[in-house]
DNA sequence: ATGTTTAGCACAATCGTTTGTGCAATTAAT
DNA sequence: ATTAATTGCACAAACGATTGTGCTAAACAT
């Protein structure tokens, strides 16, 4: 069997004329080259009996370009991150594009291999959640003028175009909820610190607070990262206080999962015993058992206009002025607030 | 600037060797083909000053080894999938191979296409979670020599190498729970059909009641996808039915979510009007409003042997005989099943 | 018959690697 | 001093595609 798949070389030895003439026939340049019609049609004739396909490689190595974008996101299995993943694969897919995807599992150095994995790789382009606690790798990039969009998390100061909800807005909102209904004593467990989602919702958290003359007690901001077991830890520790927080901010779909875990350890419940609202609606937040009040994002649309971004670098050539694009959230009333007893606020409100 | 990317050339240039000896050097054959220690550390040191990296579409080309597989899953934003796909990407990085992801979305078709995209990207080795209606495309990598592994769906006669859990057993434990707890009118929300997880769960679903001497009320197997659509509206259609059936298993963790919608909608409750039992168990399944009883999947252990599998196929060359593995499932216990009051069975059970 | 166009294609370089082989120059052997 | 072995590297082809340019033969003009 000499079926090593079929190349130019081998549709133009079989059929008796030079690669240049397939190549040219096969990409619709017969005119412009003159090609004659019956060389053409024999060309595609064979190419389709053999199903020849080209070697993106070796095309890419020549055109320098390989319709391929790099997607790194720091977890896959986070429904939140899983549904931007499945927005960002389907657009680019649509404009013909492929996927090469890592997980960075919030590490710094994982990005930074996958990182250069992809540049290796000759990506035309990339699509980064970063860590968000280093930027110097994703500023190298831009500045070989490789396209790089960010998603979800971005640096204020750096001039790297971005797309992501308007954390500190929908944050201020889910407070503000919380403190309309007669909370003061407000935990919020954050997440992964210094990244950009985690310090617009405290700020959104704190700015709330201060816009209702309400101190913000920093012992109550509390966490460290995005995932369930942040969540579980600091709701066992915020349970144990004196006074209790009545309610909490939740940054994350993870983080709650935690801490109703830690609740429903405890013997407590929400809302009766702690309010509670949660950033990222997911399917099953309305079905658990308390409906949970949440703040959604358009996961969609943030995957769908970073590609288009990130795709429009690329087919444009010149680098854009980089552009950050805020998506608004909205709060999604459930069950999981309950109004407190103290309502101090009450007129203010 | 003629700062573009630096290559063994642009090295052999500066240093006034060849091309052929930069390569060597780099590739630590230095000994192998006699290159002077001097003029070894001499290429190593000017490499790591211009932070080269090899072009891994030359390489790709040249060795026709590339380190990257192909991944196709029909659906990323379910959550049973994305563990999955998390284990994937992390065993494959272990082993230096990157992943190009595709979500085929269900479609046969989109499948198809990505993988011709894949292979005329000249992966290594494909997993594959295919849609499972159409095997052509599947065999005719195969045969191609192409390593390929197919992940939780499979084909039962053909001679491809499987990663899946054991559905038969899990559905038949799950079902048999149900009868135990003295339910007869058992529906079943199936999802796509003539897919391996579905059939077998359906089997298992059918054999728990010949085993029991149950008949089968073919009325009661409903639905056609694993989305939450289908679960919401079979659920529905169910809940009109007369006499109503006393319990549901439900296929996917995704059916469950539309079922319980529809329940809740109904005004029902479970398990007091209805019990309820799902396939695939979630971070999220112990604190629904009635914590859901599950049939559990070793999802990490499947992405995780699926690409060990992958692995072995790819750098042994040699293609193993091919290998079928049934992973064994978990029934975890929680609210969702009643003890029925006909307790017809007691006595069997 | 000679010169000019045009049609129809092929040559060869190139992208960045890897690798079998060849060839000087040095060293060792006798 | 001559031959043999070894050291140290370079040449050139190959992977599979794309593309600027050049070449031949036919068609046309005069």
């Amino acid at each position: 069997m000499k079926n090593s798949n079929p190349t130019l070389k081998s549709i133009a030895l079989k059929l008796g004329v030079s690669v240049t003439t397939v190549s040219r026939a096969l990409n619709g340049k017969s005119n412009r080259y003159r090609i004659s019609k019956e060389t053409e049609l024999k060309i595609l004739k064979a190419a389709k009996e053999l199903a020849y396909s080209p070697n993106q490689l070796a095309r890419g190595l020549r055109l320098k370009r390989t319709n391929t974008i790099g997607y790194i996101i720091p977890d896959i299995s986070n429904p939140f991150f899983a549904s931007i993943a499945k927005s960002v694969e389907k657009s680019a897919r649509k404009f013909g594009y492929s996927i090469i995807l890592c997980d960075s599992e919030e590490s710094t150095d994982i990005e930074k291999e996958s990182l250069q994995l992809m540049l290796n790789r000759k990506v035309d382009g990339l699509i980064i959640s970063p860590v968000g606690l280093e930027v110097s790798h994703l500023v190298a990039v831009s500045q070989k003028n490789i396209p790089i969009v960010l998603l979800d998390r971005y640096f204020p100061n750096l001039n790297l175009p971005f797309v992501t909800s308007d954390n500190y807005q929908g944050a201020l909102e889910a407070v503000n909820l919380l403190i309309e209904n007669g909370h003061t004593r407000i935990a919020c467990i954050q997440g992964l610190k210094n990244t950009s989602p985690n310090n617009d919702r405290v700020r959104g958290y704190k700015d709330a607070h201060l816009n209702k003359q309400l101190t913000i007690d920093e012992s109550l901001i509390v966490g460290d990262s995005f995932g369930e077991d942040n969540g579980y830890i600091e709701t066992k520790l915020l349970l144990r206080k004196n006074p209790l927080p009545t309610a909490i901010f939740s940054v994350s779909n993870l983080i709650s999962l935690g801490a109703i875990r830690a609740i429903s350890e405890e013997g407590l419940k929400i809302p009766e015993d702690i309010s509670m609202i949660s950033f990222d609606d997911q399917p099953y937040s309305r079905f658990l058992s308390t409906p949970m009040t949440t703040v959604s994002q358009q996961s969609t649309q943030i995957g769908q206009i970073a590609t288009k971004l990130l795709l429009d670098q690329i087919e444009s050539k010149r680098s854009h002025d980089p552009q950050g694009i805020f998506l608004p959230t909205k709060i999604i009333l459930r069950d999981s607030i309950k109004r407190n007893i103290n309502l101090k606020l009450k007129s203010i409100g």
